[in-house]
DNA sequence: TTTATTTCGGATAAATTTATCCTATTTATA
DNA sequence: TATAAATAGGATAAATTTATCCGAAATAAA
């Protein structure tokens, strides 16, 4: 479904919002760690996601990667993925013809239609404060 | 979503039930040509499709790949993908956990398991028969 | 200002997926 | 039986994704 580096990218982006609440910043070494990833290719996604604003670095003795607490909850999944995998995966035709275009669908269009719609529907309502929240109260999980 | 291979074989299971229809057997180059799909690597995949018993092959002089016409309405896109590129696309966890388990969420399994089981659903509930007669009857179309 | 720490970014390598090529095997027909 | 046509399958190559390594640049604190 997602690429490894955009699974990668959800979870650190994640685990930097927790640490975030608690007012600390991060490192590719502890995120690595704690969402069961390769630091170095993990640090390569983080690179990106600071490109597309989506989580901010500090460099130098005591820098990290952090989150604006208050932006947090603005923070869609859908804006991660497309940092990453860009938009094919909820925009793209299912079988690979070069668009979806309604007068020229391919054989799954109409059955695709809807389950990426509702793909697209979920990641563009869905923020990082939820999915902190959720895995601070322990009601989610990064690795295993 | 899914992989090339996985869209070629779809393609191309649409495009020998098609020509299943009016009795004909086809070659790997018609098949390739039909769907847009590069030859020796098509031919790869439609040996695949003949292991998993999807599609039937008949070797030698006037031979070629074809789908026994009363079972064509049996196979279920499910088959296809599953051949292919197995079952993680609806059954695994959206982030890459070792498994999608209920007792150990990821953060967006709540989220994710709606679209996915949407998914599998629609894969389980489509056949090749309705596919091939809408590219007979020119609703859809198998490249560009 | 020096040092230690930390991200940035380029180069490279490994693994996987996608794609090609060539020969063997099978089979219908002449 | 000989021949031509067609799939099967192994070996290899190209492209992409995933992953590693290392030095440069930035920054806070001593
Ligand atoms: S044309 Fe293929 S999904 Fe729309
Ligand atoms: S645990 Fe990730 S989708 Fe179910």
């Amino acid at each position: 479904m997602f690429s490894k580096a955009c699974e990668y990218g959800i979870k650190a982006a994640i685990f930097i919002a927790t640490k975030s609440y608690e007012g600390k910043r991060v490192s590719p070494k502890e995120i690595s760690a704690e969402i069961d990833s390769p630091q170095a290719f993990t640090a390569k996604i983080l690179q990106a996601l600071v490109k597309h604003n989506i989580i901010n670095s500090v460099k130098g003795a005591y820098g990290g990667f952090e989150i604006d607490k208050t932006n947090i909850g603005n923070v869609k999944l859908s804006q991660i993925v497309n940092a990453i995998d860009g938009d094919s995966i909820y925009s793209g035709c299912g079988l690979g013809l070069e668009k979806c275009d309604e007068n020229h669908p391919c054989p799954v269009h109409d059955k695709f239609k809807g389950v990426r719609d509702e793909l697209k529907h979920m990641l563009e309502e869905t923020n990082l404060e939820e999915l902190a929240l959720n895995i601070k109260s322990g009601a989610s999980f990064l690795k295993l």
